[in-house]
DNA sequence: TTGTAAGCGTTATCAC
DNA sequence: GTGATAACGCTTACAA
């Protein structure tokens, strides 16, 4: 089977090229005819126009590209990336991007950055954390190729963005200790000087203060999104403060580790101690206790930036976009009444 | 800042549009002279060839996929894709090579379905599982664009492909249960008519067998990779097979569900019922117990697949290579000896 | 409605 | 060692 490119199929149906250009791209001024006459051949040797020539005449590849910092294996294998990639990528393909997956890691070359980000090559950027951001922002200047980001990113007021309302899933998580009668709880944080954990942590006092209860500096941590954290954190929680009985853990990952530490302690959960975790992973169901915790609508956080994303590439909207996706508490088995 | 192009760099350079190319791709025959005027106006202007001109110049795109399929949340969210594909794209971009990962569903079109294949925009793929394998080499039959498979294969063994020894794993992790004495063991397996489950299900067979202990096919279930299979098997067997001291499972998903079973029942692990995974999942060193398990290098999976595919697509081998990486027992928590 | 021809930015061949 | 020139396969004015 040859392979066929255009003017071969022209040939074939008896007419120019530019008309075989014209049907295959759906524009008007083109003859039932001709139509029919060159579909039928293009059904039939089953051709496929060259998507690469058509990107080299058109300046446009619909391509689009994601990227993400490679961070340590543990937090990439919690199954948020694929989620939110999934989102992304099903959003794309519905409206016809390919999409291209890159991981960014700090020990890689200018050059091998500024490969990744080829303006030649992609429509579009989405950035799916911080660290990423400033780099890619700085290494596509000037080429205006649009840029979307999952999580706001104060430093970009210009750039569209969606995020869960951090704010709302943190102020929930910890009412819903409050409410369960809980008066010394603490709050294990991630990435520091991030947007996301400042509203988080804000939300969290702010919780503790409108019910009446103390904010303690001692009772926050900020680590990272890893299992490792959480148990670290903890380990040392359960010596150190006696009297706590809850921790708001602001990733599922976080709240893994916690329990993890908590059974190697002997503190029963939801006993003696209760536990909510932030993200609502597909794997905190399976948890020991199932987790209760704030699930975000993370394939749906990829799914409004690619869609975002995209109309910007095609200018359909030229406004600057923040949203906020409600998250939404699932009550599971991590969380019961405070110990009298 | 103005796009440069080949043609604009050969004039500021005073040098042909030849010499600039001849530059940029190492080719001999270049003088000294011309090859520093040609890159000192290169870094000055940061110009960058268009990829796009370039592929369609040469036949190639420096760009291959990945294929997988898009099954439920639960199984996506294990963390075992993303390590996967972090080793194919490392390697990739290593050797210059871009990725795209795809997700394939059935509910996909046909039409969608060779979009994502675009032969014209690939220059290999790899698949990353069973489901997609057939598809992919019907849809790029006579296109001669390489393949590589992770996992093998019966049905295409004129295709390259890189699995774990998967009769080792399961063998070992078997063996390990019946050195601690357990005498009745299950094995909970997940894709059903796969090699991978075969080798596993023989393994687990011979290695009671070589062992003197009975083989039941009550005592096997074959299910899919995810905690719900884990638990729905493990909570009718605590019901009808009282005997059982200990369980393989071909994944650490299906052992995470398992063992949440096992909890709700109130059967203690390794106390009363001890259980090995298979995978080696970053999670598995959090789950509670920490999970016995056999390793697998996933990321030296995807490493490995992406570096046959390169090879073939180099034409640096020629031949049909399927290996098998080694497998290692981690021992956690999970497993104990078998009560008296 | 259709066809011609220029252009997209490279690489590769072949004289010089 | 260098420089025209012809591909590569498509889109898109513009002319017919």
């Amino acid at each position: 089977m040859e392979r066929l490119n255009i003017d071969k199929v022209a040939k074939l149906a008896h007419v120019s090229r530019s008309v075989v250009s014209r049907v295959l791209n759906n524009h008007p001024n083109v003859s039932d005819e001709a139509r029919v006459r060159v579909m039928k051949v293009v059904k039939k040797y089953n051709y496929r126009p060259n998507a690469v020539a058509r990107s080299l005449a058109t300046q446009s590849t619909y391509q689009i590209g994601v990227l993400t910092s490679r961070i340590e294996d543990e937090s990439l294998g919690n199954g948020y990336w694929t989620l939110l990639y999934l989102g992304i990528f099903e959003e794309c393909i519905r409206r016809g991007y390919y999409v291209r997956l890159s991981f960014y890691s700090s020990s890689m070359s200018d050059e091998l950055h500024e490969h990744l980000l080829n303006p030649h090559q992609l429509d579009g950027v989405i950035c799916l954390n911080e660290e990423v951001t400033d780099l890619t922002v700085e290494t596509l200047a000037d080429k205006d190729i649009p840029i979307v980001l999952v999580g706001h990113n104060p430093k970009h007021p210009d750039i569209s963005s969606v995020d869960v309302d951090n704010y709302d899933g943190a102020y929930t998580a910890t009412k819903h200790l409050i409410d369960l009668g809980h008066k010394q709880i603490g709050g294990i944080f991630g990435d520091q000087n991030v947007e996301e954990t400042e509203h988080r942590i804000r939300a969290y006092r702010e919780a503790l203060k409108d019910h009446g209860l103390d904010v303690r500096d001692d009772y926050i941590s900020v680590g990272s999104y890893t299992q490792q954290d959480g148990y670290n954190t903890l380990n040392v929680w359960t010596e150190d403060h006696k009297q706590m009985t809850a921790v708001f853990c602001a990733s599922d990952t976080i709240a893994m580790g916690g329990m993890l530490a908590l059974h190697e302690k002997g503190v029963s959960v939801p006993g003696q101690f209760s536990v909510v975790g932030f993200d609502g992973l597909p794997i905190s169901r399976y948890m020991i206790p199932p987790l209760t915790t704030i699930e975000q609508p993370t394939y749906g956080k990829g799914e409004r930036a690619a869609q975002l994303l995209i109309d910007k590439i095609k200018n359909i909207d030229e406004k600057v976009i923040q949203e906020n996706l409600k998250p939404k508490l699932v009550i599971r088995k991590s969380s019961g009444p405070a110990p009298a």
